[in-house]
DNA sequence: TACCTCCACGTTTTT
DNA sequence: CGTGGAGGTA
């Protein structure tokens, strides 16, 4: 018996060493998912059934792919490079790369960010002359990208209306303006990957007799592309294991469709589901929290985690008068947990929106705790890098229009609006690049001769630049743009050029590392029927910018001393921490009031729940404030219905249990006690809690009136905001 | 061209 | 309340 297999429980042996045929692995939080796909690779190898060229694994997330790769070179003693192991969009960026005649791209072809598509969308909006007014650039770009990861073209698209009308005259004409500059968005990796598989049958029995086991990492996270590409490349011969958690599916609101599952499950006949129930993360209390939870969603395949551990501490609730105060007890809990031996970095401050972060970095700051937020700019985000790129693209593509306009007047060289309408104009004239129309005809006067020096600066920078290393082009570009210069002087410019200058460290290390490998890899021993396959030479500029563009970087501030890690719950999804603070859990942020309006909103919104819950090894805090700021007024939320959900016995109430004035409202009684005293209205006071025969539980939120006018604003738990007569309506103080 | 003021807006996010 | 984008002015 391999040693590989050594230490897996039951359930997870069988779906290792599932024999060669397609499986559904529903695999829970903490139930040792990467362990299994790993080891299924390893297993396959050690054992000889396959060589590793014939399997290919995807993720969603670089880091998951990096991960895979670091955990199948610490079991087997072989060189990784000629698996295909990465995201969707790297694996497919390869493929297209190999590929790129077929598939009617430049080699070289750039990758457009969402920043940059959204510029692209203007851009192409403008030329059509659409009124950006009517037709919101953002929602022109969700809608050309909802549509590719449907696997549809805007041929293929019905406009049911005018508006819709108008939106796929922008997705072709954006489309078509992507194809002259040699450009792809991250849709169109994949769209464009699974039209070269379909309509290239060399190519597609290639593949398909290749990669004999596909292997896929949250596999509830796919959307309707990605599942066709996947059923693509099996083809009939091929096997995919499918892992995922139909119970941690976060991203419906951006086209993951959990269903593929189950049409998984029909479409590869998949016979028995194999499920990992078993927890290895988090004790008892914990697990049941969230089980009871979950178990409120109808719409699910089914799966109760246990764990071999002890029950544990039961979870702690704890009720806040404000937010201000719900910080001031997070904060306190955390010194206490450190004085006990809890490392910062080991405990996480969750939240449902961005937007409740600044009350706790407030506090944190103010207590002079050092915390982590994750989710700010990313390193290739910035605007000086992407600058920076923006210049080595036009280096290696002068087509690039889109790299052109970000720096043909950055810095700035006296080339302002009127010279760019003129250029554009030309350059739609001849149905050319702006490059091409900059240097074919030029505009007259002054203009002109600012246009050619811009030109003589790109031409210079990529003669001196040829043949150099790829650290060296960028030092070169960042020096002869101009872009250090400008920074330098700029007031706040330190960091910038601090950014350029770890650029050129970022290119020495993608050299130095991966970077260019992966492109390589698969001339050695590929058995191929393309030519191409076997000659992937790939500039490594070009390999750099496509890292860039797919590899945005870290997405935390500095790294470095132990912190607390503040985070939305989306983005703790796959980590774990020893404690775990759920925090803003009131009705309308979390669940958050705008999905209570959506289809199967709220039942993402308990998975989000899930996710977070389950997050915790060891404690689990759950708060919420009776009133807080949002949006520069104070609001009263009435506490989550989740916390209902979880059973009573496993919670340990703290805090407030009944609103006072004295500690419940702080800041509510600037409005409520105008002349020293609470200002009641027949009865009622802001922030009570009351009883609706109809409307069920609630709380005041404003009044007017007096006597027979009186009314009161009530928030509704299921209802919402409503203005109710006093003299009529039938509210029972709670 | 740079700065400033006003206004609108305000889930979640990876590639 | 805070931010970011747009538009106007020095």
């Amino acid at each position: 018996m391999s040693q590989v297999l050594e230490g897996l429980n039951p359930e997870q042996l069988e779906a290792v060493t599932l024999p060669h045929s397609s499986a559904l692995i529903l695999a829970g939080a903490g139930s040792g998912k990467t362990r299994v796909l790993t080891t299924r690779i390893a297993w396959l190898i050690q054992t000889g059934q396959v060589s590793p060229l014939a399997i290919i694994a995807v993720t969603f997330t670089n880091k998951a792919a990096r991960e895979m790769l670091t955990r199948i070179s610490a079991m087997l003693p072989i060189n990784t490079r000629g698996m295909w192991v990465g995201t969707f969009h790297g694996l497919c960026n390869r493929m297209l790369r190999a590929h790129h005649r077929e598939a009617e791209l430049p080699q070289a072809f750039q990758i457009l960010d969402s920043a940059d598509q959204l510029s692209m969308v203007k851009r192409v909006m403008r030329g059509l002359g659409v009124d950006d007014e009517k037709y919101p650039p953002r929602q022109a770009q969700y809608f050309i990208n909802a549509n590719k990861e449907e696997g549809l073209r805007a041929p293929a698209v019905e406009a049911v209306d005018d508006f819709s009308r108008h939106l796929l005259d922008v997705y072709a004409a954006y489309d078509a303006q992507c194809n002259r500059e040699g450009v792809v968005d991250f849709a169109e990796l994949l769209l464009r990957c699974f039209e070269l598989l379909q309509n290239n049958e060399l190519l597609r029995t290639h593949y398909q007799s290749r990669f004999k086991h596909i292997l896929v990492d949250e596999f509830q996270d796919t959307n309707r592309l990605q599942y066709l590409w996947l059923k693509l490349l099996a083809g009939s011969t091929s096997t995919i294991i499918a892992v995922g958690d139909d119970d941690q599916s976060i991203y419906a609101f951006r086209g993951a469709r959990s269903g593929n599952m189950l049409e998984f499950e029909h479409d590869f006949g998949v016979g028995k589901v194999i499920k990992l129930e078993q927890n290895y993360r988090s004790h008892g209390n914990i697990l049941d929290a969230a089980n009871a939870l979950i178990r409120n969603n109808r719409a699910r395949l089914g799966k109760n985690l246990w764990t071999a551990e002890g029950k544990g501490e039961p979870l702690r609730l704890y009720e806040a008068a404000t937010d201000v105060d719900e910080a001031a007890y997070i904060l306190e809990e955390v010194r206490a947990l450190q004085g006990d031996g809890v490392g910062l970095s080991d405990m996480a401050l969750l939240y449902r929106s961005n937007a409740q972060s600044r009350v706790l970095e407030h506090a944190l700051f103010n207590a002079a705790i050092p915390y982590r937020v994750y989710g700010g700019l990313r390193f290739f985000e910035r605007q000086e890098i992407k600058h920076a790129l923006a210049y080595l693209r036009l280096i290696a593509n002068p087509e690039d229009d889109g790299a052109m306009l970000r720096v043909i007047n950055f810095p700035t060289r006296g080339i302002g609006n009127r010279t760019l309408e003129q250029l554009q104009a030309g350059a739609l004239n001849s149905g050319s690049s702006l490059w091409h129309s900059a240097c074919s005809n030029p505009p007259a006067g002054r203009a002109g001769s600012a246009i050619a020096a811009f030109v003589r600066v790109i031409e210079s920078m990529r003669n001196a630049t040829e043949g150099l290393p790829l650290p060296e082009v960028v030092e070169h570009v960042i020096e002869a743009s101009g872009l250090v210069n400008h920074y330098r002087k700029e007031r706040e410019g330190a960091d910038r050029v601090e950014n350029l200058e770890e650029l050129v460290n970022a290119a020495a290390a993608f050299v130095a590392e991966e970077g260019l490998a992966v492109y390589e890899a698969d001339s050695a021993n590929a058995p191929t029927t393309n030519a191409d396959e076997q000659a992937i030479e790939l500039e490594p500029l070009t390999a750099f910018l496509a890292h860039a563009s797919l590899e945005a970087g870290e997405n935390q501030a500095a790294a470095g001393a132990d912190a607390l890690q503040l985070m939305t719950v989306h983005s703790a999804k796959g980590l774990e921490f020893h404690t775990v603070f759920i925090s803003g859990l009131e009705e309308g942020l979390f669940p958050h009031e705008n999905s209570l309006n959506e289809e199967g909103g709220l039942e993402e919104e308990r998975r989000l729940m899930y996710v977070a819950m389950t997050r915790a090894r060891r404690r689990l805090y759950l708060s919420h404030a009776q009133t807080r700021m949002l949006h520069g007024q104070t609001r009263y939320n009435v506490a989550s219905r989740f916390l209902d959900e979880v059973p009573q016995e496993l919670l340990k109430r703290l805090g407030a249990a009944v609103p006072s004035l004295a500690t419940g409202f702080a800041s509510g009684e600037v409005m409520s006690r105008q002349r020293g005293k609470p200002v009641t209205v027949g009865g009622f006071r802001i922030g009570q809690h009351v009883l609706h025969p109809k409307f069920g539980s609630g709380v005041i939120v404003q009044a007017e009136g007096s006597g027979g006018d009186a009314r009161v604003q009530v928030n509704f738990r299921d209802d919402g905001l409503k203005w109710l007569a006093l003299e009529y309506a039938k509210l029972l103080p709670v």
